[in-house]
DNA sequence: GTATATGATATTTTT
DNA sequence: TATCATATAC
């Protein structure tokens, strides 16, 4: 269609390209600067592909065509022969990023894919790389690798093992500790002392060392340690970094401003040599701060790595004007960037939309009839989008969609590989090809039941704690240690008298069979032994047999998973693919609304876009807000960006005045990200009398100034109020607040109130007061599930 | 050792 | 409101 203009554009940067050539020709065959490949690409993109020595930092803005400069670059190098494909690192944070790498880059230079064994994740790398020298570890090569559960269920023996109270520190608690260490890529011996208050008073860093320590016994590496070690090996074995540093001539990451510490070290040592790295990310989008990545690894690049190129991708082919100017107004609130100037030549296109509705359920009639109308209007439902902060706000469109008979399709969620089903039947094979994987152990020895319960489990417990592995001379205190594995004390307990003989009988039989499949294993295909052992375990019967009404579905997905194995010729490469592979054959939506959080839609776009729930402390998130303050704030900015920005034409915000959150009714404020939104990109649509007209409330509510975190002021804006006090006081509404009745400190203001006096809170509603002392209130609530809430806003009324 | 009741607890989650 | 883990009863 566009093709004479778009040809035109693509002779005059050709031109332009051979500008750039002298600097990075050598050794190029002549004439690759008109490669089929780089048809099409603009000038920057241009340039992200040539400038191929030295650092780059490749700064893409949402929608600026990213991954097909990142992907031409790759082809390039292959192509003017600059790399063979095993010299060619390229590192990605997801599966799926790296498998659309890989195909696209097929699609431009055919073959030579297959050779690049060092594209994948940063997880799938480091692994690669770990089995490799394992034993500089301290492990061997064939150790598992665990999940988060596992991690979670080794941490909290951990604890259990070192007297701590299990209730008050939890597994989760150890195990979030830990991982928050590992991404900065400390080991225990380099925790800063000063660290170790924060868990369990002090005993932090012994809990994180018997942690290891329990990993190391288990011949386990969680995903954290996937890293670590790497850089532990690095660090310990010169000539093991260099071999690889002389490997990697081309260094290349994706989403780089989702890095960790961690992650940043392991790439700045391995880069030394060469010092070809091209870095693209996007400062804009990052979102995993709260999983340890540092938005600060790509402020500071061109300091880290000196002398490198910084190319800016600023051209967007996504979004409408109007959507790019709602987001760059949005996110030019935020102070943590390097700066950006996305602009796009698309048409106008509709303003964002932006609608107060009176509660969460309106919130999803209006979304549904939206998605119905544009239906109608022959947009498919594949092309729509609702994108959620939080995972419970989704409930409330199933139920609606549901209702209308929409198909919609939930992305994220209970992972396949996450199920219970799953990670039993896959404890099954862990145990049968390492025998040390007591996580594995524990899981299955009494699923199904097998008279093998807490009791049994204790004895062999004792005896694996009590029992030393010959060749271990250590005698440090460690807690949690543990000498041999659960398999090898069953066999020992079952020579002494330790157990009851029905106990013992059904030991004597697990253990056998477990032996009898680890033999049967080495000449069998894995899909059949996954099946011999669901089978003759009993594991599937115990699933027939069951009354829950989920069996059926967790029956389907024990065959899913026999599936699955079959794709794979050994039990081995079967496991660590779970391991380090989530999802498992996507169905792609034909014909399906998009329903999954701002998270998961990351790197996505969708002609229409819907966003509810643009509330404060739903989003901005008051948790993310209490626990990283401003930080935290900037980050939910750049997820509502994020957001925005996965639009293409339409894109429409959405708040409501009450909703119901686990079952609570609760009184909501606008998010405040609705008024930096600029003005003249953005229509108000507001139900009448809530925000009203142009008089209206809504006008006063945005004109407030100075927003800041928490501001009281905000809360009590006149206009946000007085539109509430008229809406909840007309009958046959929707209760404001339901529930038993509370009482609430108010810690400010205090002093104009007295006993006795009726006065209305913003969240809680009406209440009478029950005491005053000093300058804190105590008021009895006459609706309000929650028991206590220091919050600063009554009023007489 | 197993079935049922209670109660705490619920952001985001690439690997 | 649902889910999970632990506490208790059988």
């Amino acid at each position: 269609m566009a093709s004479q203009s778009e040809k035109k554009l693509s002779i005059s940067e050709r031109a332009l390209a051979s500008l750039h050539e002298g600097s990075a020709a050598q050794n190029r065959p002549a004439g690759t600067e008109n490669a089929a490949y780089l048809d099409g690409l603009n000038n920057e993109q241009r340039e992200a592909v040539l400038a191929t020595e030295g650092p780059v930092l490749m700064l893409a803005g949402a929608g600026t065509g990213k991954t097909r400069a990142l992907t031409t670059r790759l082809a390039h190098l292959l192509h003017t022969g600059r790399a063979q494909p095993w010299q060619i690192l390229a590192v990605t944070f997801t599966n799926k990023a790296a498998r659309e790498m890989k195909e696209r880059i097929e699609k431009l230079v055919g073959e030579s894919v297959e050779g690049m064994k060092w594209l994948g994740t940063f997880h799938s790398i480091g692994a690669q790389i770990l089995r490799r020298h394992a034993e500089l570890a301290g492990l061997k090569s064939s150790f598992t690798i665990l999940d988060a559960d596992d991690q979670v269920r080794l941490a909290k023996q951990v604890i259990e093992a070192a007297n701590l109270d299990p209730k008050r520190w939890t597994g989760r608690g150890l195990a979030y500790v830990i991982d928050a260490w590992k991404n900065r890529g400390l080991t225990p011996d380099k925790v800063p002392a000063n660290e170790a208050y924060n868990f369990a008073e002090g005993k932090a860093i012994d809990l994180y060392r018997a942690y290891q320590a329990r990993l190391t016994t288990l011949n386990a590496a969680d995903f954290g340690d996937l890293l670590v070690h790497n850089l532990t090996i690095f660090q310990a074995n010169p000539d093991v970094l260099e071999e690889y540093q002389r490997r990697f001539r081309y260094m290349l990451v994706d989403e780089y401003q989702d890095t960790n510490v961690a992650q940043y070290l392991w790439l700045r040592l391995l880069a030394q040599k060469h010092k070809n790295i091209c870095c693209v990310g996007d400062d804009d989008q990052s979102i995993y701060g709260w999983r340890g990545a540092e938005v600060e690894n790509i402020l500071r690049f061109e300091k880290d790595f000196p002398g490198a190129k910084v190319i800016r991708l600023e051209r967007n082919y996504r979004s409408t004007p109007s959507i790019l100017g709602a987001a760059s107004g949005l996110i030019s609130s935020n102070t943590a960037r390097l700066g950006k100037t996305l602009w796009t030549d698309l048409e106008e296109g509709e303003k964002v939309k932006v609608r107060g509705v009176w509660d969460g359920e309106e919130e999803a009639r209006l979304i549904g009839d939206d998605i119905e109308a544009e239906q109608a209007k022959g947009r498919s439902l594949s092309d729509m989008a609702v994108l959620v902060r939080a995972s419970f706000q989704m409930r409330a469109f199933e139920e609606r969609f549901n209702t209308l008979g929409l198909a919609y399709k939930v992305v994220g969620g209970p992972r396949f590989y996450e199920r219970e089903e799953t990670r039993d039947a896959l404890s099954y094979l862990r145990l049968i090809r390492s025998a040390d994987d007591d996580l594995a152990f524990d899981r299955i020895v009494n699923k199904p039941k097998r008279g093998l319960g807490d009791k049994a489990l204790q004895v062999l417990h004792k005896i694996a704690r009590a029992q030393r592995r010959a060749d271990d001379d250590s005698t440090a205190f460690e807690v949690g240690a543990q000498g041999i594995s659960l398999m090898a004390a069953s066999r020992i307990a079952l020579e002494s008298d330790d157990l009851h003989a029905a106990a013992r009988r059904s030991l004597v039989n697990f253990v056998d069979t477990i032996d009898r499949w680890s033999r049967d294993a080495k000449d069998m295909a894995p899909a059949d032994l996954a099946e011999l052992v669901l089978e003759e375990s009993g594991y599937i019967d115990m699933w027939k047999n069951s009354k829950s009404p989920q069996a059926p579905g967790k029956l389907d997905n024990l065959k899913e998973l026999i599936q699955a194995v079959s794709e794979f010729d050994t039990l081995e490469g079967y496991l660590d693919h779970v391991a380090l592979v989530s999802e498992l054959n996507e169905d792609t939506g034909g014909g399906q609304v998009w329903l999954m959080t701002l998270h998961a839609a990351k790197g996505l776009e969708f002609p229409v876009v819907f966003l509810p729930g643009w509330e404060e402390e739903i989003f901005p998130s008051k948790r993310a807000l209490d626990e990283n303050g401003n930080a935290a704030l900037e980050e939910e900015r750049r997820l509502a960006y994020v957001g925005v920005t996965r639009a293409e034409e339409s894109c429409r915000i959405s708040f409501a005045a009450n909703r119901q959150i686990y079952g609570r009714w609760q009184a909501a404020m606008p998010s405040r990200f609705i008024d930096e939104l600029p003005e003249e990109h953005v229509d108000v649509v507001s139900e009448p009398g809530l925000y009203g007209n142009a008089a209206g409330d809504f006008a006063s509510h945005s004109s407030f100034e100075g927003v800041k975190l928490r501001d009281d002021a905000y809360y009590d804006n006149p206009g946000w109020r007085r539109a509430r006090a008229a809406k909840s006081r007309s009958a046959g509404e929707p209760p404001m607040i339901e529930g038993r009745g509370a009482t609430v400190s108010v810690s400010a203001g205090a002093s104009k109130f007295k006993k006795g006096q009726r006065v209305f809170h913003q969240k809680f509603g009406y209440g009478e007061i029950f005491a005053v002392e000093g300058q804190k209130l105590t008021v009895n609530f006459e609706h309000s599930g929650l028991k206590k809430v220091i919050d600063t806003f009554v009023d007489a009324a």
